[in-house]
DNA sequence: AGCGAATAGTTCAAGCGTCAAGTAAATTGG
DNA sequence: CCAATTTACTTGACGCTTGAACTATTCGCT
C-alpha cells in the first residue's frame, strides 16, 4: 500500500463542525459513563462491559478471545482486566477443554450480583445521555450511520454477528 | 432482584442493538486514528487535537484552560501532555500577561510543520472512517444527534462555542 | 507424520491518565 | 483593605493500557 498521496480534500465548513462535534461525544460520552459506574458501583466501563456480555450468554461462559472481540479490546487488556476481576470474585478463568489453548472467563455469583446492581444506574445514564434525547427516527438513523461506520472500521467482522446468543 | 420490571426502564431490542454499536463506534474509531497518527506522525490524537487547535487560532496561541476546553480533557492531562509537547518542542509555554495564574501555550515553528505534516494523512482517515460512508444527510443527522447528546452531556457550555480569538 | 506457521493467552516494562493535594494569583465580601 | 474563596495550573502516586516478547497448543501442508 503506498502512502497514499496527498489527497488534501480538506473538509467543508460543515464536515468539520459535524466532526469535530463527533469528537467532543467521543471524548466525552466514555468518560462521563466511567464516572457514573465508577462513582456508583466501583466498576469501570469497560469492566461493566465485560461482565455484562458474560451474563448475556445463558451458560455465563466465553473464551477470551471472544470476549475481546465483543468488546472491541485486546486480548492483553482483557487478560489484564480479566485477572483483576477474577481476583475481586467476580469471575473465574477456566481451561477450555476443546482447546488447550484456550480459557473461558464465568461469571460468578457475586459477578451476577454486581453486573444486576450496576446495571439500573448505567442504562438510566445511557437513557439520559443517548436514548432520551433522541426521538426513533433520530436513534434509528444514528444506528444506521454507525453500522456504516463499523464497516469501514471493521471490514472484516461488519460481515454479521452471526452468534450473540443473547 | 430486579423489583418487578418498570424502575429502570430497559432498553428495547432495538435501542440495545443502537447502543451497543455506538460503544464498538466510541472504542474502535478512536483506537484507529490514534494508530494512525502514531504511525504516520508520531503523535496521539489527543497531541494532534491540541496542536490543531492552536493552529487554528490567528495567534497560534491559547491559554490552558481554554484549550482544556476546546478538546474536552482535564487541566491535569492537558498540563502533562503540553509539558510532554514543550519538550519536544513543538510549542511553548509563557505567563499570561493579563492574569498572573494563567499560562499560554504558543505553537512553534516545529509545531504548525509537525500539524501540517500530520493534517493530510488524518483527514483521509476521517473521510474514509466517517464522512465518506455517510451522504450528506446522513452525515448531517449524524451532525444533529451529537449535537442533542452533547446537550445532556454537557448542560453547561452547549451554549455554543464563541471561540476563535487571541 | 512432522515441521513451520498461526492461534490463544500471559507477562513485563514503559508511558499515559486520573485523582488528590499543593502553590500561587486574582476576586469577593465584610 | 485584608481574609476567605475561587481560579489556574502543577505535581506525584497509583492504576491501567500498550506493545513487545514469550509459552503453549493446534492447524495446515506436503
Amino acid at each position: 500500500m503506498t502512502p497514499d498521496s496527498e489527497d488534501p480534500r480538506w473538509l467543508t465548513a460543515e464536515q468539520r463542525l459535524a466532526w469535530l462535534d463527533m469528537v467532543r461525544v467521543l471524548t466525552r460520552l466514555p468518560a462521563t459513563l466511567d464516572a457514573q459506574l465508577e462513582r456508583d458501583a466501583g466498576l469501570s466501563f469497560f469492566e461493566y462491559h465485560v461482565l455484562s456480555m458474560l451474563s448475556e450468554v445463558p451458560s455465563h461462559t466465553l473464551r477470551l478471545s471472544r470476549l475481546a472481540q465483543l468488546t472491541s479490546s485486546s486480548l492483553s487488556r482483557l487478560s489484564n482486566v480479566v485477572k483483576r476481576l477474577e481476583g475481586r470474585g467476580l469471575l473465574r478463568r477456566e481451561p477450555d477443554p476443546d482447546d488447550g489453548r484456550a480459557s473461558r472467563a464465568v461469571l460468578t455469583a457475586a459477578g451476577t450480583d454486581a453486573v444486576e446492581r450496576a446495571a439500573p444506574g448505567h442504562v438510566t445514564a445511557v437513557r439520559e445521555l443517548v436514548v432520551d434525547p433522541l426521538d426513533p427516527a433520530q436513534l434509528s438513523q444514528l444506528h444506521a450511520a454507525h453500522e456504516r461506520i463499523l464497516g469501514r472500521l471493521d471490514p472484516a467482522s461488519s460481515s454479521r454477528p452471526e452468534w450473540l446468543e443473547t
